[in-house]
DNA sequence: GCGATCCTTCGGCGGCCGCCGAAGGATCGC
DNA sequence: GCGATCCTTCGGCGGCCGCCGAAGGATCGC
């Protein structure tokens, strides 16, 4: 820190960067960025540390308002706190550098080989998954790129005879363009990429895999990304 | 750090938020955002630390990949790398806590009023003018906030008849919002907020203040103003 | 050529901050 | 009621990291 520094004024930057300055808080906000809530001692095993450390971790990061949190009987969920936060994170984690090691054991590579093909980020849907439904949506006339990335009237229809509303006007962009990591290419996020990520549960097209955030493509979801948007069982799943 | 860490796969977001997370590091940042080129001394003195402490932080920033350097005779030259840092900045800075004191001497004062006014945010116009102008080009039907923010066929005739050439299609989005840290409000940015910014310098509407970011209106600049956007004197220095 | 300026390297100091385990409070399941 | 589980507070340890000044190389202006 700087003593006798000049510059009191402005956002105080450093201090917000501070709280995902540290790698257990940062490996925190990443589970976190699937949307869900989680308490305390998951995370602690998630990133391999003590609970009591994780608490004051958590502290930091709630007190800090990336976190909000909610008391239940002995457990404390927390999650993060706000589609801006969320955007944070992922902003930050599309520019952060890549770490070395692949992963070595036979169950880590099949966890990420699963979270490649389909997650959930934030409130919308990445991966191979997220990434095909968006181009889909591209191809379709659904999605224009032109001048910024916007929801076209066909789109709009579309969303209607999905029976997804058409979420309500607020501060969120509609929609909005998220880099995905795995893929290096853009998916859907914003209010719509929210609303439709929710729909694909609601209707049963997707399900959790256990407890992590990947997520797999039911029957009934093939078959729906077929109707809806020609997408065939070889766009979700690429070989690579 | 984390010394058994089960998370080596994925963005190591921690390395690259240890990098803003340090108050002179972050002050760097901060100043760079007017788009400029600094040299090291310079930096040095914003921010109140030794020419042997800069040193070391610019090696930092440069080697994670977030500014550039250029050598000329004995001078060193820093800049941010690229529209998505200074984004990520932007982002940051956004949802950074603000600082308690506000500027106690008379100099100060000033010269954040002129800070707030108008000023550079990276290759754009931001501050009460950069606000005034995106608003009024609202009001004109130039940009469209209803799915996102786009330029309107309107917009992209109204950029041609100012002589400003639509900026080649690039992964950088050709509108964007970003919010004002004084305004509380968004301004353009995007690829055409830096085309406009480039015309204001270029066609004399504006010019810098001194060696600051900060800039001034000129007598040809509110007469342009007036004819391309309607907009009067007392918007752009709004009585507050 | 000769000071002045810009920048760098190095050593050393000091403080912050992340970590754990022990102890204990609160809640849960049976 | 009574272990088990979740979470918290506290003390203490260790290491990292930001800071400076001194010394010196490179370049500049005159």
């Amino acid at each position: 820190m700087n003593s006798h520094d000049a510059h009191v004024e402005g956002p105080d930057l450093a201090a917000l960067a501070a709280l995902l300055a540290d790698g257990t808080r940062a490996s925190f906000c990443l589970a976190l960025l699937d949307g869900r809530a989680w308490t305390a001692i998951e995370l602690a095993r998630y990133a391999g540390v003590a609970a009591s450390t994780a608490t004051g971790h958590l502290n930091l990061l709630v007190s800090g308002g990336l976190l909000t949190q909610e008391r239940q009987g002995r457990h404390r969920y927390v999650r993060l706190a706000d589609p801006d936060t969320a955007e944070l994170i992922e902003k930050l984690a599309s520019m952060a550098p890549r770490r070395a090691d692949p992963p070595r054991s036979l169950p880590a590579a099949n966890r990420s080989r699963a979270l490649a093909r389909a997650r959930t980020c934030y409130d919308h849907l990445a991966g191979a998954l997220g990434v095909a439904i968006t181009e889909a949506m591209t191809e379709r006339g659904l999605l224009d790129w032109e001048q910024g990335l916007t929801l076209t009237s066909d789109g709009t229809t579309w969303l209607a005879e999905l029976g997804i509303a058409q979420p309500p006007a607020t501060r969120r962009p509609p929609v909005r363009s998220c880099l995905d990591w795995t893929e290096r290419r853009p998916h859907l996020a914003g209010a719509v990429g929210a609303a439709l990520c929710r729909h694909t549960f609601d209707a049963g097209w997707i399900t959790r895999i256990g407890t992590s955030r990947a997520v797999a493509l039911t029957d009934t979801g093939k078959r729906a990304l077929k109707d809806h948007l020609g997408l065939v069982d070889e766009t979700q799943t690429p070989v690579r």
